[in-house]
This record gives C-alpha cells, sequence and structure tokens, in this order.
RNA sequence: GGGCCCGUGGCCUAGCCAGGAUAUGGCGCCGGCCUUCUAAGCCGGAUGUCGAGGGUUCGAAUCCCUCCGGGUCCGCCA
C-alpha cells in the first residue's frame, strides 16, 4: 500500500513536470475557498461564502462575513471568529479576524518560495497560454485612404494593434485587417482633384510622403465641389462608373468622360499611393497589419450581390420609392420614431449599394474565416455597428463581430477639425514624440554614440505615445496636451521602460544566475510583494484579452514597475554576502525583466537595455 | 427631441459589468534622498460632498430611478 501510493504520487509528478506544474495561487486559494465551504455546509448556512481579494492587501484572501451574520444572528465579528474556528489551522496560511472579516494570509516563507519557483519553472513563456487553437481577425485602423493620419482617431491603431498582440500572448491566432475603403465619395473627390487640377496651383508640402501631398488635392477638390455643382456631379458620375467597371472587372475602363480620362484601375492605384503614406506611419508607430480588404473585393467577387438577393427574401425587407431597406424597429428599442428612422437601407433607389451594405458582405466573409471577429470602432460607429449586427443575423448568422469602441482624442479647444484646419497630424506628434525623447536622452546619456541615442529616443518617443492612447479605459474621451501625451515620468511607458533598463543593467552585472535557486531565501517585504505581483502577469494577460480591455496591461505593467523600484530600493543584489539570497534576488531580477518586456511588447513598446 | 457613452482632490486616472474594510495611482504643488545595482527613480506632506438628489441593502463610487453637465449618433454619406 505504502509502495504503491509513492509510486502514484511519483508519477503524477513526472506527469505534471512534463505538462504543466500547477500554480500554487491556486492550491492555495482552494485550500482555504474548500474549508470556507466546508465550515458554511456544517453550520448550516445557506449563503454562498464571499471570497474576495482584497485591495489593500494586507492579506491574500479575505472572508467578507456579514452574510453569514446577518444568517446566524450574531455580530459580524462573532461570526468571523466562529468562521476562523470552523476553518481551522493549516499549513498554507494563517487566519485573522478584523472586523467583520475573516483574513487569510499565505504561509509566505512557503508560499514566496512556491510562487517564486512556479515562476521560474515558466521563464521564457510568462503570461503565455493555450487558447485552443481558435482564430481571431481584428479589423482596427480603416481610414479612408484620402489623407494621413490625424490624431482624432489616433487611438485606433493603436488600441488594435494592441489587441492584436494581446490576444497573440494569451495563445489566439490572430490576423489584423485593415478594411479599405477604395468606393466612397471621399475617395473619388481626390481622384478626380488628381487628375483635373493643376499640380502647380497646389502648395505641396516638404518631404515625400503621398498621404500629406496628395491630400491636398482633397483639400482643394472638395473645396472647388462645395462651390460647384457640376463638379459634385461629376464625381457623383465617377462613384457610379467605378463600381460599374469593379462589377465588370474591367480596371481598364475610362470612367470619366470629361477632363482627363480616368480608369477605374486609377482609382485603385491612388488609394494604394494614399496608403503607402499610412502605412509608413503604421510601421514607424510599429503597427502591423497582416491583410489590406479592398472594398472592391466585395463588388468584384459578386458576394455583395449575393447579400442583396438574401437581405431582399428577409420578412424585415421593405421598398420605398425602388430603395430597399430592413425594417428593423421591431429589433430596436426605445428611440424617437420621428427623428430616428430604425431602416437599414442596403439598396438605393437606382440600384447601387450602400457603404454599409458592402460593409455587410465583408463581414459575412471575415466571420466565416474565423472564431472571433473583433472591430475597434470609434464611437460614432456604435449605431452603425448595432445595425450591422442585426442585419448578420437577418442573414441567419449566429456569429457576430464583437466591437470595442474608443471616443475620440479632442483638442482642448474642442474637437479636431480638418475643415477648421484644427488638426494634428498622427506624423508630426510622431516626430515631436522622438523629438522630446532625445531631449531627455541627450540630457542624461553624454556617453552614449549618436545612434544609440537615435535608437532610444525613436523607443522612448513612440512608447511614451502608444502608451499614453491605451493607458485608460477607451470609453473616456482623451483632450490631447502636448505634454501629457508625451509625458516621460509617473504614469508611463519611460517609466516601465526605465525599470526594464535597471533590471538588464543588474543582470548584465550580475552575470550567470547559479543553481539550484533557494527561493525561501526572499524574506523582505519589497521582494516578496514584487513576487506577488509578477506572479499576477498571467492573470491579467488572460483577463485583458477575454473582456477584449488592453488598459488592464497598461495599470498592471505601471504597478509592476513599482513594486520592481521598491525591491531595488530596499533589495541590493550585487552587494548581497548571501550567495543564495544573491542568486534568488539575481533569479527574481531575471523574472521581472521578462514581465517587463513581453508586456511592452503586448502594448507594442520596445524595451531597450539601456537608456 | 430621442438612443448610446462619459462625469472620482487644481488636472488626468484605477476601481463600476460580478456591491463589502480608512477610494488606486500619476501630473502639478511643498519638503527631503545620487562617494551604494541607471535620480526617466525613491521617501514624506497638503489636496476628495466618487456630478446632484432620491431608492434598494447590514453595507453603494459600484445596482435602480430622476435630474444636471460633456461626448456621440439619428442620410437612398462614408
Amino acid at each position: 500500500m505504502q509502495g504503491k501510493t509513492t509510486v502514484n504520487v511519483k508519477s503524477i509528478r513526472s506527469f505534471r513536470h512534463c505538462m504543466d506544474v500547477v500554480d500554487p495561487k491556486k492550491t492555495y486559494e482552494s485550500e482555504f475557498t474548500e474549508r470556507v465551504k466546508r465550515a458554511f455546509s456544517e453550520l448550516g448556512l445557506s449563503s454562498e461564502p464571499i471570497i474576495e481579494k482584497p485591495k489593500r492587501r494586507e492579506s491574500d484572501l479575505c472572508l467578507v462575513c456579514f452574510p453569514a451574520a446577518k444568517e446566524l444572528g450574531i455580530t459580524p465579528a462573532e461570526a468571523a471568529s466562529r468562521l476562523q474556528e470552523m476553518v481551522g489551522k493549516s499549513d498554507l496560511f494563517e487566519l485573522e479576524v478584523k472586523g467583520g472579516y475573516l483574513n487569510c494570509t499565505f504561509e509566505p516563507g512557503r508560499y514566496i518560495s512556491d510562487a517564486a519557483s512556479f515562476l521560474w519553472s515558466k521563464r521564457g513563456s510568462l503570461g503565455k497560454e493555450e487558447a485552443g487553437n481558435e482564430k481571431i481577425i481584428v479589423e482596427h485602423t480603416s481610414a479612408n485612404p484620402n489623407g494621413p493620419f490625424h490624431v482624432g482617431r489616433a487611438r485606433n491603431p493603436v488600441i488594435g494593434d494592441t489587441l492584436v498582440r494581446l490576444m497573440r500572448h494569451a495563445g489566439f491566432e490572430v490576423e489584423s485587417q485593415y478594411w479599405v475603403n477604395d468606393m466612397g465619395k471621399q475617395v473619388m473627390i481626390l481622384v478626380w482633384g488628381l487628375f483635373n487640377i493643376d499640380p502647380s496651383t497646389i502648395d505641396l508640402p516638404e518631404g515625400d510622403k503621398e498621404d500629406h501631398r496628395l491630400v491636398r488635392f482633397y483639400q482643394k477638390a472638395n473645396a472647388i465641389m462645395e462651390s460647384d455643382e457640376e463638379v459634385e456631379r461629376d464625381i457623383n458620375q465617377l462613384l457610379l462608373e467605378y463600381e460599374k467597371a469593379v462589377r465588370d472587372r474591367d480596371w481598364e475602363r475610362p470612367i470619366s468622360e470629361r477632363g482627363n480620362t480616368i480608369r477605374a484601375r486609377d482609382v485603385r492605384e491612388t488609394c494604394d499611393r494614399v496608403l503607402s503614406g499610412m502605412k509608413t506611419s503604421l510601421s514607424r508607430l510599429n503597427v502591423g497589419m497582416d491583410r489590406f480588404v479592398y472594398e472592391s473585393q466585395v463588388v468584384e467577387d459578386g458576394s455583395l450581390f449575393d447579400v442583396i438577393e438574401r437581405l431582399k427574401k428577409s420578412p424585415l425587407c421593405r421598398e420605398e420609392d425602388g430603395a430597399y431597406y430592413l425594417d428593423l424597429s421591431g429589433l430596436i428599442e426605445g428611440g424617437d420614431e420621428e427623428r430616428f428612422r430604425r431602416r437599414f437601407v442596403f439598396t438605393r433607389s437606382d440600384g447601387s449599394a450602400l457603404y454599409t451594405t458592402r460593409d455587410l458582405a465583408y463581414h459575412r466573409w471575415k466571420l466565416s474565416r474565423c472564431h472571433h471577429a473583433i472591430n475597434v470602432l470609434g464611437e460614432d460607429h456604435r449605431y452603425q455597428s448595432l445595425m450591422l449586427e442585426l442585419a448578420l443575423r437577418e442573414l441567419g448568422l449566429e456569429k457576430v463581430p464583437e466591437a470595442v469602441f474608443y471616443s475620440f482624442v479632442s483638442l482642448p479647444e474642442g474637437k479636431m477639425s480638418t475643415r477648421r484646419g484644427r488638426t494634428v497630424y498622427l506624423d508630426d506628434l510622431l516626430d515631436e514624440a522622438v523629438q522630446r525623447a532625445r531631449e531627455e536622452v541627450e540630457k542624461r546619456r553624454k556617453d552614449l554614440k549618436e545612434e544609440e541615442i537615435a535608437h532610444i529616443s525613436e523607443v522612448v518617443g513612440i512608447g511614451a505615445l502608444r502608451f499614453n492612447m491605451i493607458r485608460v479605459q477607451p470609453e473616456k474621451k482623451i483632450v490631447f496636451r502636448w505634454e501629457e501625451a508625451l509625458n516621460f515620468e509617473g504614469s508611463s511607458a519611460p517609466f516601465i521602460q526605465y525599470s526594464h533598463a535597471r533590471a538588464c543593467s543588474i543582470l548584465e552585472k550580475g552575470g550567470m544566475i547559479p543553481g539550484p535557486l533557494d527561493f525561501s531565501r526572499l524574506v523582505e517585504r519589497a521582494e516578496r510583494e514584487l513576487v506577488k505581483q509578477l506572479s499576477r502577469f498571467d492573470e491579467v494577460v488572460s483577463k485583458a484579452a477575454r473582456e477584449r480591455r488592453v488598459h488592464l496591461m497598461a495599470t498592471y505593467l505601471v504597478d509592476t514597475a513599482s513594486s520592481f523600484n521598491d525591491f531595488y530600493r530596499d533589495c541590493p543584489v550585487l552587494s548581497e554576502n548571501d550567495e543564495r539570497r544573491r542568486a534568488a534576488r539575481l533569479a527574481l531580477v531575471e523574472l521581472s525583466r521578462e514581465v517587463f518586456s513581453s508586456g511592452l511588447s503586448i502594448l507594442g513598446i520596445e524595451a531597450p537595455a539601456s537608456m
């Protein structure tokens, strides 16, 4: 019997070693939870125990005893004491009654050592998980290709790209997509301008980014159109002819009879020219995009017309003056009947499709290729997104896209507006960020070569910017102020990067980490807090991924950097005389380095080893 | 007019969805810490009717209702 048991334990251990070591956090938690549940049933309590992680962290878990007190007809403190007796003693934790709470503190000597060993066994893949081969498509940015990005919507690429990185880290297969609007009026205005305006009448900006050059044509064409109805008719005609040419897959067909000949392919090419400049901005922002899907694709492959035919068969379909729409009034609650018409119009009177209809066809295609589709959208798309969802259901799809909405970045004077010339271009923000970072670097690092200064400035400047776009909940609006957008201290990317650099510096000087490691040498408050903080990394990654809330990562990393800095202050590593403690601390520094490095990489921010 | 989102010290913000202990951090302000692993750091101090008012609850920043302020939408535009 004895022998058999031993064999079993051994085999379980080795099995666990191959697969996955059990997280001590869970072991300790369930030990307490199970005992509490038993105590509840022994006391005949019908309420479910409320066990929480105290915010102030004076203990690891706490049992809220107010409901039990009420049920037992005694004071909360008495209930806590009684529950303390019932739960009893354990090797894994200590209990303490405080007011109406029963606090549970994991036995530190043992828990810290277990938790650190666990982290150490997972080093190299901290926070990584298996998500069961689920594929996710994240659509983000999707700005009209008629000019450079401005910061009003700059949160979009940052939130989107962070989401992509986060989901990948959490184990999903992720593809990012940019839906290129090449069939819209904006683009047609630009194309018209390009072919009908004498370039010598346009004041072209310095530099060679196509988006900045071509937007001038757009702006001028827009002004001309507003005062000349004939031009507007031309542009509308262009739109119509382009759609026909695409439908017939005849990219060489001339689509304008006036002025210079414009062929269908010129529209696509113009988009690509503008897009080339926009892609440069994205890559500088460290935003990767896996696929660009053109709106014209759903026209060219006919999927748009299939969608239209299907919608016409819906019982919700109505017709008015030759235009078709879905009557959604039964599906959308509330609203002002008079002014808020709950219609999803999918074809005009002339039979042509609308943007939303093409978007619908695109989503049908997208959803067929993934388990979850996530769209990062400005808050102005909330209603459209709802319509899209309802229409997709009408098409018989059970899966609908999830939307992550963000509020706009505005200026202290108010909303950004291209028309009123109140805009800040993303490229200018990027330049300014790097320039300001350079001033900081030059101030403190006179020892570096130009090449290193340039690299650190880029990484710090862009990092600060990205961080500021995702550090707050997306639904809160951001008022753009240079000094906040480019904050280099406190709650910022450089603060985290700096902690990372400190860790790297220690590791570089510390040399090899000698084993075997004895984490029970970690007894200082700061090192214990750091271990606990580091062991939260996986929960935060999975929660942020599950809830699609990237700002949780930002908050977590700031807290971690803060814990690391406390450790840095209180626990010297290199000068530690106790060899085993020195090794344990060095290992803790390495774990911290990895959390910073991989946490920042989830945020799309580089972590320099020196700054 | 109606729908949706937001409202936390002078400023920004976590916590809110799944209600629990003296509300989290940062900026700015005041005062300290670089012969000791990078001071982009750390320590201390001042600053709060959690928009307002009701309600539910043993307990509300958190849930419900009303109101106020800001954002956003309400095209056969995209």
